[in-house]
DNA sequence: GTAGGGTTAG
């Protein structure tokens, strides 16, 4: 046995000889065989590494810089989260050649450490001449560092070396310029020497994400030759921009198309709010054949979560596991949103508890879905067990929690926690959160102390803040200090049309209809427009969408008559339509004509028609649930033995057996 | 005899 030292190995070390199958002595291996082991990809785990370590130490090849530098990119790959042993490795290297440098130059890039990767090169250039592929590495490490002294100083010792045309350097350095903004120092260097496909993607894509739109435009109509990634770039940096016509126009252009083409769009339509649209030509995709990777079926997810669309998300559930997509923490996490989003916390659970990799934001995602479904003991247990394991809370776990706490009324925890979250778990309460304490307050009744908490804030209060405040007094009948808030509001956030209606809602609640056509009147002259209540049903993968007055629907006529059937039972069993929240001052017949046909009671009877007795029915809405809906939809679920989940801008109302799982506080 | 750039990402 070979007498090096492993004392300085991470435990438990239990070395493992290689050679003994063969009878050959470790300390006879040849080098080829030696470097023949960290070809294969099977180096998963950090134990089977460490044995490798072992090995090498042991056949005495360390001192070959092929293997130590293959043993080095090992232990740096960010997989391990052990760059910090990589570096020791790296420190025990001696006379460290250009391609040692590079590894570890790349090693600091790949797990983050921007600045320990330009301080290397910097020690690098004393003992080693850097090559061509020293400087794409630097070049990405300045960009995500935003280190534009650096970048700048990097790029003369390019020039010096009069390596500056290599296409590979010129692309990351007009990448990095374009990230700093510098589009003049980019298009200086796309202008000098030659220039390849990529560097003019790379020049359009800085002209995108500047903002830049007709300049990407015309070098894109100039390019000598385009690939794929050409129309990609424009593709992505149109819809990004929000100008999604011209990336569709482009989109439908291609006469060839790959997953990041469709998953552009698929985002596009997504950060735009069109969720709808992601999923139509996601469907087109698969008509076309393209089979969806996991990035864009994470989109997807995102786009099922927000309109609710759990059809679609189970067909992705069901994807996956027919084509054995591995659920790593981003894609789990997606799929257990898109489930508590949609109403099947159960589900998300399910996968929560069968995903392997979680990452904090996993967490947050199962502590959020607890939250919003009003299963605040549940998502304060889980809170609990995230503690135990080493993985640390950020300011979104604690949003989640403090939501959670104001959804069930725990005043007096909640307040522990906000009181103690710095010292606790390090995280500086920001605005997020005293909107959430504001919200627990108000909702228990404490206006003061909510009150006292905003005139306390060391930020400026936002609108979600006085918003929170301003739900209280409706839910408590506070009409003094709605008027009050509500005009701050009103001042805040003249565009927005939820303020106007929610202070209306609350005159009108009182009795004070003079002031309701005040607020009618001010509307009018600031041209705002309410925002119709939308209300979504999915049925085996299509969206259907609902609005009031709006016809267009195929079944209207059957929902019209499956409504007038609901309103009698709903008379039968003494529901009478509660009309307080109707904003405008129409008589009221017209105004209980207006409650009976919200978009949610024609959801609602959608779904009675369309499924089987039994059945749940699924509905996400883009506002808040009113009054007369709330109580209607109770009894519904009772005179029609159904389970309705709704969810609303805000939060989930589970209906079952004439009860709602909010007991009334919403 | 090792290696490198641009476009998707919750």
């Amino acid at each position: 046995m070979s007498s090096i030292s492993t004392s300085h190995l991470p435990s438990p070390f239990k070395p493992v000889d290689f050679s003994a199958e063969k009878n050959i002595p470790t300390s006879k291996l040849p080098q080829k065989t030696v470097l023949k082991l960290f070809d294969s990809k099977s180096i998963t785990s950090l134990q089977y590494l460490t044995q490798l370590h072992g090995l090498v130490l042991r056949s005495g090849h360390f001192q070959d810089h092929y293997v130590s530098g293959a043993l080095l990119k090992c232990y740096a790959n960010p997989h391990f989260s052990n760059f910090d042993f990589a570096l020791k490795v790296f420190s025990s290297i001696p006379n460290p050649n250009v391609f040692i440098w590079n590894i570890v130059i790349k090693g600091c890039l790949e797990n983050n450490k921007l600045f320990k990767a330009i301080y290397f090169y910097g020690r690098m250039v004393i003992d080693a001449r850097p090559n061509k592929f020293t400087y794409p590495t630097l070049f990405k490490a300045c960009s995500v560092a935003q280190a534009v002294q650096e970048g700048r100083q990097i790029h003369g010792h390019v020039v010096k070396h009069g390596i500056g045309s290599d296409v590979h350097i010129k692309s990351a350095g007009i990448h990095m310029y374009a990230s700093f903004g510098r589009l003049e120092d980019a298009r200086k260097m796309f202008y000098s020497g030659e220039s390849d496909v990529v560097c003019w993607n790379t020049m359009i894509d800085g002209y995108l994400k500047c903002g830049v739109l007709e300049a990407a435009k015309g070098l894109f109509a100039q390019m000598p030759v385009k690939n794929i990634g050409s129309w990609n770039v424009m593709i992505n940096g149109l819809a990004k921009g929000g100008n999604l016509g011209d990336a569709r126009k482009l989109f439908d252009e291609m006469s060839e198309r790959d997953e990041i083409s469709w998953s552009s769009m698929v985002d596009g339509y997504i950060s735009a709010g069109r969720y709808k649209e992601a999923l139509e030509i996601f469907q087109q995709m698969q008509r076309e054949e393209t089979r969806p990777g996991r990035f864009i079926l994470s989109s997807v997810l995102a786009a099922c979560s927000n309109i609710g669309a759990i059809d679609q998300g189970r067909w992705v559930h069901a994807y996956l596991k027919r084509n054995s997509i591995k659920l790593d923490a981003v894609l789990g996490t997606a799929l257990l949103d898109m489930y508590a989003k949609c109403g099947r916390l159960d589900m998300g659970w399910e996968v929560f508890e069968e995903m392997k990799e979680r990452e904090i934001f996993t967490w947050n995602a199962m502590i959020g879905g607890l939250a919003i479904h009003g299963r605040a003991e549940d998502a304060l247990e889980l809170f609990s067990k995230l503690q135990e394991g080493r993985m640390k809370p950020n300011g979104i776990t604690l949003v989640g929690v403090l939501t959670a706490c104001a959804h069930a009324g725990f005043v007096d925890k909640g307040l522990r926690i906000f009181q103690t979250m710095r010292e606790f778990y390090g995280v500086d309460p920001e605005l997020e959160h005293y909107g959430c304490m504001v919200d627990l307050l108000g909702r228990s009744g404490l206006f003061s102390e909510a009150e006292d908490l905003i005139n306390s804030m060391p930020m400026k209060p936002n609108a979600a803040v006085w918003g929170a405040l301003l739900g209280a007094c409706r839910i408590h009948g506070n009409f003094d200090l709605a008027e009050r808030v509500g005009k701050i509001l009103l001042e805040l956030e003249p565009q927005n049309s939820g303020r106007y209606v929610l202070l209306s809602n609350i005159y009108a609640k009182v009795g004070r209809f003079d002031d309701v056509s005040k607020i009618r009147k001010l509307m009018k002259d600031r041209g705002i427009k309410t925002v119709p209540g939308v209300s979504i049903v999915d049925l085996n993968g299509t969206v259907h969408e609902f609005k009031m007055g709006d016809g267009s629907h195929p079944q209207m006529k059957e929902i019209y008559r499956k409504l007038k059937i609901i309103k009698e039972r709903l008379q039968m069993a003494g529901h009478s339509p509660d009309t307080s929240q109707v904003l405008f001052d129409i008589d009221e017949e017209e105004k209980e004509t207006a409650v009976n046909y919200h978009s949610e009671k024609l959801a609602i009877a959608f779904g009675l028609i369309n499924t089987l007795p039994g059945k749940r029915i699924h509905i996400v809405k883009n506002l808040r649930v009113c009054d007369d809906c709330h109580s209607a939809t109770k009894l519904i679920s009772q005179i029609f033995d159904r389970e309705i989940i709704v969810r609303d801008r805000v939060r989930y109302h589970h209906f079952k057996n004439g009860t709602c799982s909010c007991k009334d506080f919403w």
